[in-house]
RNA sequence: GUGGGCGUAGCUCAGUUGGCAGAGCACUAGGUUGUGGUCCUGGUGGUCGCGGGUUCGACCCCCGUCGCUCACCCCA
């Protein structure tokens, strides 16, 4: 028996580090007004149809889709932005308090080809905001990811930000792009060629070698911006700059979801082969409407959490674990039934204590104390107990001290926290 | 969906021309009757991914298949 192919266990000796994250994350949003949502892993199949785009990869080909029992067609859901809008509008949020700050963290599902930092199920952290049309909040989400990387101690990160325009200015820019295209169709790879139909912004960010050079010279989305989209996206880079944020403005940057308007961006990193983003967001003015709410301004990031979590264990040396504050050797069946309870005593008195009842030779013992990295032992064997006294030893130095067995928890208390 | 690499002990990997299945680490016991890390000695542990074929004989050669991995594509 195995895992389904592109699953995965996350085993307890590296969910120390999702834990960290996951705090970090958490108490960074909060403070700045975000709330926790949570939502459903499964949705009607149309809600991703709709919100990503017909002709997305991720509709296309990457969703596990199918029909339940009564043969109503759902989905896994592979994004959360989508699910999200659905709880804002199917709430109606917007009636008592249009501005809403999100976040959350959960697992999402896509059908690809798994590879290093790829997985079929894997984790996000997203962040929302809706009801807030200003280009500070752009700053701030950005700055917010900024933020959070460098509480972690990452580095070698790039953020790379992008201005997609807007219904006003985007059919000028695709005629402009259509026609610039035109003279080159010949040279362009068989994705950009099916691409000229569906989606040609996608064009854009076109790896093979002989549509970047086809694109040379091309119009950006920048270029063309209409004046509110150009004075939206001034706004976001001196911002940025004032914040002191590291980015650069990437025209390619164009990200396959649909509903993007406006600024987009992805934070990169070098370390993880061929997937380099580690989180990506931007902002989706249209999305709610176009799923029967009323009109709302949106932007919203989502963390590759998985990714995130590899960077950082190739960044650091993976930390030990936790040490024991205490084990206890216990020798002989009487002596394992007193320690039984001293054990779930000192749990509960708040320190990490451990003993081993397989009824094991000393020496066995104190070598399970040595890999539990215990820094004392608590020795109870038959002469400790005639006497009513217990030998406590220090693992580093080794000192041996006689403790009473009467009131052992507070006097370990004392010994144990100076 | 398309390509490349790899599947041998819990882990990392050797395995010669086709001739008894190996090492290091880990685990375990002892050396030391009740004291850890270092050291020494012993021990446990294998469907050689799976199925078929060739052969007196297959980890090795052939065919098929599954899995892992990296890359393309796309994204987190």
């Amino acid at each position: 028996m195995q895992t389904i192919r592109g699953f995965r266990d996350i085993l307890p000796e590296h969910i120390s580090l999702w834990q960290r994250v996951e705090q970090e994350a958490f108490s960074l949003f909060e403070s700045f007004g975000f709330k926790e949502i949570r939502i459903p892993v499964l949705e009607k199949t149309d809600l991703f149809a709709r919100s990503i785009g017909e002709t997305t990869d991720i509709v296309e080909k990457e969703m596990y889709t199918f029909s339940d029992r009564k043969g109503d067609l759902v989905t896994l859901r592979p994004e959360a932005t989508a699910s999200i809008c659905r709880s804002y509008i199917q709430h109606k949020m917007y009636a008592t308090d249009p501005v809403r700050k999100f976040y959350m963290t959960g697992p999402m599902f896509r059908r690809e080809r798994p590879q290093k930092g790829r997985y079929r199920q894997f984790y996000q952290i997203d962040a929302e905001v809706f009801g807030i049309e200003s280009a500070y909040i752009d700053s701030e989400l950005i700055f917010l990811l900024n933020e959070l990387f460098k509480r972690l101690g990452l580095t070698g990160l790039t953020a790379h930000i992008n201005s997609l325009g807007c219904p006003e200015c985007r059919p000028a820019f695709q005629r402009a792009l259509l026609d610039f295209l035109g003279k080159r169709k010949q040279v362009l790879c068989e994705n950009c060629t099916r691409r000229i139909q569906k989606n040609p912004l996608r064009i854009l960010d076109c790896k093979v070698d002989s549509c970047q050079k086809a694109l040379e010279g091309a119009p950006a989305t920048i270029d063309h911006l209409c004046q509110a989209c150009d004075d939206h996206f001034t706004i976001v880079r001196t911002t940025l700059e004032r914040q002191g944020v590291a980015f650069m403005v990437d025209k390619s940057l164009v990200r396959g979801l649909d509903y993007y308007t406006r600024t987009a961006w992805e934070i990169k990193t070098t370390t993880l082969g061929a997937q380099g983003a580690v989180a990506g967001g931007g902002r989706y003015d249209g999305l709610v409407e176009e799923l029967g709410g009323p009109a709302t301004p949106a932007i919203g990031f989502a963390i590759g959490f998985d990714r995130l979590v590899e960077v950082m264990e190739q960044l650091k040396k993976n930390g030990q674990d936790p040490p024991l504050d205490l084990f206890i050797v216990a020798l002989g069946n009487a002596a394992m039934a007193k320690a039984y309870h001293w054990s779930c005593d000192l749990n509960l008195a708040g320190f990490r204590t451990g003993m081993d009842s397989r009824g094991k030779s000393m020496k066995s013992l104190m070598k399970r104390a040595d890999k539990l990295n215990a820094s004392h032992v608590l020795i109870a064997g038959e002469n400790e107990l005639k006497e009513n006294q217990l030998i406590l030893r220090n693992m580093d130095t080794k000192d041996q001290t006689m403790i009473a067995i009467d009131n052992l928890v507070p006097t370990l208390m004392t010994l144990l926290t100076k």
